[in-house]
RNA sequence: GGCCCCUUCGUCUAUCGGUUAGGACAUCUGAUUUUCAUUCAGGAAAGAGGGGUUCGACUCCCCUAGGGGCUGCCA
């Protein structure tokens, strides 16, 4: 089996696009098979290399790897046989209307509340009116010739569906300058490269009525399996805004969020696993089944990002984030990491920790007298996590204070903040000297 | 305007004619942490509205309302 990923290189990756390639991805992982990373780039205008780029870098980042990969700007060869057989076939059919006639004609059966179906007037053509249009230099379009039938198909994720074609324009597939649409090079190189499930979003449902019979055209009847998704609507239940929409992998990135967070939200939401930062893609894949995707659009909402990045965060080890450290430049010790991570609600947050431990920082002195006593009170020798207990029995045992009237001054005075992490493990990492100087108000 | 899909706690959902309508996240309360975060325990919280069918409807049918998709010489 194979499935693919089939991206136009012109824009960065988005929220969209990744719960598509994931779905994608865990459902062949899952099954073992083969994923096909297709870049659509037959818009050689719009088309870039640097978005291409951009959507390896951020599939790989992601940790979605892929089988095999083909670029369609490098295959019009074959799309120009297939163009040639629907000829041959007679579905395959000139027009000559230009983009305003056509809208023109739109407008007039919506203002009739008809359905704005293309009439076909095309194949009533004469040669006489087909020469004057060449005359007058025009180039045709060509559409595709629609059945007329209704068509079904039993889909992964809706059950049976059926679109009617004759509700549908028949699609044009090659634009007057010559240029391939969407549409027949995906068919063509869904057939031709093997292309066995397509899993994409419900905005395809339509299309899939025409896909499915230019697939029946070109192979005799031999079609993939369909599975359509429900779409994402914003949090307020509306659509998807676009700047929500838009939210790219690149600036989750850039932010330090968690690869697996963002993976952990787009696997599940809309099905009916809870929705929890998971520790692995394996775990995404073992739970993946088409069957738990529900049918009504889910909302996305990106501080569900933060939150699962935040949950991934608290447990992890040190050498699950030192890339992402690095990359954000930041240099910490293992040590401070172990201290800090329950307390962060964002990577870059450690920063704040890391200044707050080696200074200089602003010490929080509210009573003189007691910090200074008890700056005399700091243990001596190597400081580990035992260190905190001693020092603070020293201080209570010396100026009588308890509870938070004890804790709570020294807190000020070491870290500046009257909360964060266990001080037990703080202290060692400030260190005597520095704990001595800021007791005293020096930071 | 037309065609297709959808509607259960705030959110994502389970339920496939008979349940105290279950879970997760968020929220609230308590415990732990002498702080905050974490963690643990507990609580509150739902069938869009109206008609049918049925002994019985969240579940099946119809209508209404609301939401999504498509209706491109975009993908």
């Amino acid at each position: 089996m194979k499935v693919r990923f089939a991206p136009s290189p012109t824009g960065k990756l988005h929220v969209g696009n990744i719960i598509t390639a994931l779905r994608n991805w865990l459902y062949v992982r899952q099954a073992g098979g083969i994923f096909l990373l297709r870049i659509d780039d037959t818009d050689t205008a719009r088309s870039t290399q640097a978005y291409e780029d951009g959507i390896r870098t951020d599939l790989t980042w992601l940790g979605l790897n892929w089988d095999e990969t083909a670029r369609q700007s490098e295959r019009f060869s074959i799309y120009d046989q297939a163009r040639d057989k629907l000829i041959a076939m007679g579905l395959l059919y000139p027009c000559y209307e230009t983009s305003e006639e056509l809208d023109r004609k739109r407008k007039i059966a919506l203002s009739r509340k008809l359905p704005p179906v293309y009439d076909r007037a095309a194949l009533a053509l004469s040669e006489e009116a087909i020469a004057a249009y060449k005359a007058e230099g025009r180039s045709p379009h060509w559409r595709f010739r629609l059945s007329g039938q209704r068509v079904t198909w039993t889909d992964l994720i809706r059950g049976e569906q059926s679109v009617d074609t004759a509700s549908m324009s028949d699609p044009v597939l090659i634009r007057a300058d010559g240029a391939y649409l969407y549409t027949l090079p995906s068919v063509v190189d869904d057939v031709d490269l093997g292309v066995t499930h397509v899993i994409r979003g419900e905005d395809h449902v339509t299309n899939t009525g025409a896909q499915a019979e230019i697939f029946d055209a070109l192979t005799g009847g031999k079609r993939p399996q369909f599975g359509h998704f429900p779409l994402l609507v914003g949090a307020d239940g509306e659509t998807l805004s676009k700047r929500i929409g838009s939210l790219s992998v690149e600036s989750l990135r850039e932010d330090g969020v968690a690869p697996l967070a963002v993976l952990s939200l787009m696997a599940r939401i809309g099905t009916s696993d809870p929705i929890e930062a998971v520790d692995s893609l394996d775990t995404l894949i073992a739970g993946f089944d088409f069957s738990k995707i529900g049918r009504a659009p889910a909302r996305f909402d990106p501080d569900d990002v933060r939150r699962l990045d935040a949950q991934l965060m608290h447990n992890a080890p040190f050498a699950a984030v030192s890339d992402r450290l690095a990359a954000q430049g930041i240099a910490i010790s293992e040590e401070l990491w172990l201290a800090v991570r329950g307390n962060l609600s964002r990577l870059d947050d450690v920063v704040e920790w890391a200044q707050i431990v080696s200074g200089p920082m602003e010490p929080v002195i509210e009573d003189k007298a007691f910090a200074a006593a008890a700056a005399e009170l700091l243990p001596t020798g190597t400081y580990d996590e035992s260190t905190w207990s001693m020092f603070t029995d020293a201080v209570k045992a010396a100026t009588g204070a308890k509870g938070k009237a004890l804790f709570m001054p020294l807190r000020k005075a070491l870290t500046g903040k009257d909360h964060g992490p266990e001080m037990g493990r703080l202290l060692p990492l400030i260190g005597r000297e520095r704990a001595y100087a800021r007791l005293l108000g020096e930071g």
